[in-house]
DNA sequence: ACCTGAACACCGTTCAAGT
DNA sequence: ACCTGAACACCGTTCAAGT
């Protein structure tokens, strides 16, 4: 029906993907859902992970994209956008630890974000230590979410010490994202700080 | 040959894991170095998941054990007792990711941490969250260091800004991972100090 | 009690062959 | 140029059958 392209498999990717998750993400169930054989799709990419950057690109595009359109964002900004589009694909995350983060989009996002706590004052010895720290920082935190959106409550340990860690106090994400964000940058803060 | 049990089959989990890492574990190639056939595994594991966890438990374990024998332990020396035990066993982190993290060794050091942040003075509101984010600090930090101990400097972008990223600082990650510590102890002390 | 042969239902990937 | 049938070399897991 449809012609087959790179768009196309991207697109259908995601939606397999926000429908049921990596783990089910075959090239198989990719090319059934988009009324193909296996073998085609490579006509159009190289192979799995060839399509897993194609996605960890996407969403590193629209990140950049939006970060161009705002003047003087700092790292409270990136991650909040990063935050943002991470979700929107289920797994994405993971997708991102298990791809080479050097690719176009995504380096760009690293050169920005080193610019940022450059322009904070972190010295060139620390720079990558704290890019990679704010990175892992925002991955995981969307990790976690949509880890814990999608185990079901009764999977929970009962026996927890006074049932604090139940629903991972998901109850605010958001305040909880920005608190987690606050102790990042004024950790930051305080040992460019110290350096003077 | 040798009788096949449970301690048997992890020890040469973590054999195969620190030979070849996570990818080129397989039931069978786990059953070809124990001179066995894949079935028997079944018989002292439920599957392969259970291996998993059984890898994440023995960490844990470790890691706990050592924390009995010091007295007043605090965060600091959590985190660098789990990243030497996590460096022992090779893509151990993404076990740890991809694992349920509430097994008991596991969440013995998941309640140590909670009580040492406690004690740090963060409020019950915020505790779970600043405990997955100390966690997740150190899982990431020894992913990152395995990750580029393994990726050979060639794949590396020649045309990164500066050279920054190559590879990685990772020159001295002990320092760097001291740093990051110092940045998110020292953020969670800001917090807990405003919220007074 | 412990191990295996053989099978099932999957994978990712290749490639000659078709249109 | 684009797609497929068929195959290859793998997976994790089950289970009747063997000792």
């Amino acid at each position: 029906m449809m012609k087959l392209d790179r768009p196309t498999i991207q697109q259908a990717t995601i939606e397999l993907l926000n429908e049921d998750g990596l783990d089910a993400l075959s090239m198989r169930t990719l090319a059934k859902k988009l009324d193909v054989k296996a073998a085609s799709l490579y006509f159009h990419i190289k192979n799995k992970n060839d399509l897993m950057v194609l996605i960890s690109e996407l969403v590193s595009e629209r990140v950049y994209e939006r970060l161009q359109k705002i003047d003087d964002a700092d790292f409270y900004v990136l991650a909040h956008i990063m935050r943002e589009e991470l979700k929107r694909i289920q797994d994405s995350p993971r997708i991102f630890e298990i791809t080479f983060p050097f690719t176009p989009f995504r380096s760009r996002l690293i050169e920005l974000a080193l610019s940022q706590f450059r322009d904070m004052g972190v010295d060139e010895s620390h720079l990558t230590m704290v890019g990679n720290m704010g990175n892992n920082f925002v991955l995981s935190y969307v990790s976690d979410e949509q880890y814990f959106a999608r185990v079901p409550d009764q999977k929970m340990p009962a026996n927890l010490p006074e049932q604090l860690l139940s629903p991972i106090d998901m109850a605010n994400p958001d305040d909880a994202f920005d608190y987690g964000l606050d102790i990042f940058m004024a950790g930051v803060d305080v040992k460019v700080k110290q350096a003077k």
